[in-house]
DNA sequence: AATTCATGTTTACAAATGTAGTCATAGTGT
DNA sequence: ACACTATGACTACATTTGTAAACATGAATT
């Protein structure tokens, strides 16, 4: 059967998704340079970031290799999968599953750009063929 | 400028999140109306409820108002403010406030029904005229 | 060899969250 | 009047999260 990317029980936080994504960006990379990437964007000090990626690999989202004393960290977990989770979730408790009215919200909000229209639009006609 | 429904700290939790949809659906309600709608369903007790209630009215997004002795539970906060809020953030957060990649996301893992495609046709059709 | 530095590990601690018990109090039934 | 019962308020407590310091260890430098 299917691949069991993550426990379930194991949600990647805030925090983490911060570190997670300069992961995703560039990997695999050492403490220090993830926290050159988001320490400052997040006023976070470097041993902010050594507890995020402790909790990231004992969460199974992070794996190591290590790279003479140190550590380099990648991502076990594709952000693909992250992603779609994480909007798969929210389309689940907050519009029953339907992604139609999470579309019209954003729309009401004026939260869609042109460029996200004629893209969304481009996306349908692909589906449509 | 606009109205500020809630203090920016105040986020809903997710427990929290299925009791404002109680009272999104029928209130004002007691508490123990609000245990009979969702108690069975989260396997939660009434204590749980009212600790729940308690919370969102200290945040602000519950109001109560007395009936008797005991009191009336009612939402201060509309749901679609707090629909589109949580959209938004999903929105910034993993797409970086793209809408387009998280349709197109949904359509990968289709998480689109053909209602879904319809309703979104005929939203596109409408912003365009 | 001694000092410094980088790094992973351990520990810390407050706030938020999930979940619920206890307590006082005010009606309800008898 | 008195025992129950429902209810809101207060208290409790484990877990998760955000944020970070302390510590041990091994490499680098002098």
């Amino acid at each position: 059967m299917g691949e069991r990317k993550q426990a379930p029980g194991d949600r990647i936080s805030e925090a983490e998704h911060a570190v997670m994504e300069a992961l995703w960006e560039a990997s695999p990379l050492a403490a220090s340079e993830v926290c050159a990437r988001v320490c400052a964007a997040n006023d976070w000090s470097i041993a902010t970031v050594k507890t995020l990626l402790g909790r990231l690999v004992a969460k199974g989202a992070v794996g190591t290799e290590p790279d003479g004393r140190k550590f380099l960290y990648h991502p076990l977990v594709e952000r693909d999968d992250y992603v779609g989770g994480e909007s798969r979730r929210l389309v689940d408790r907050l519009f029953g599953g339907r992604a139609a009215p999470l579309f019209a919200h954003l729309a009401e909000n004026e939260a869609l750009t042109e460029d996200d229209l004629v893209e969304i639009e481009a996306l349908l006609r692909e589906m449509r063929k």
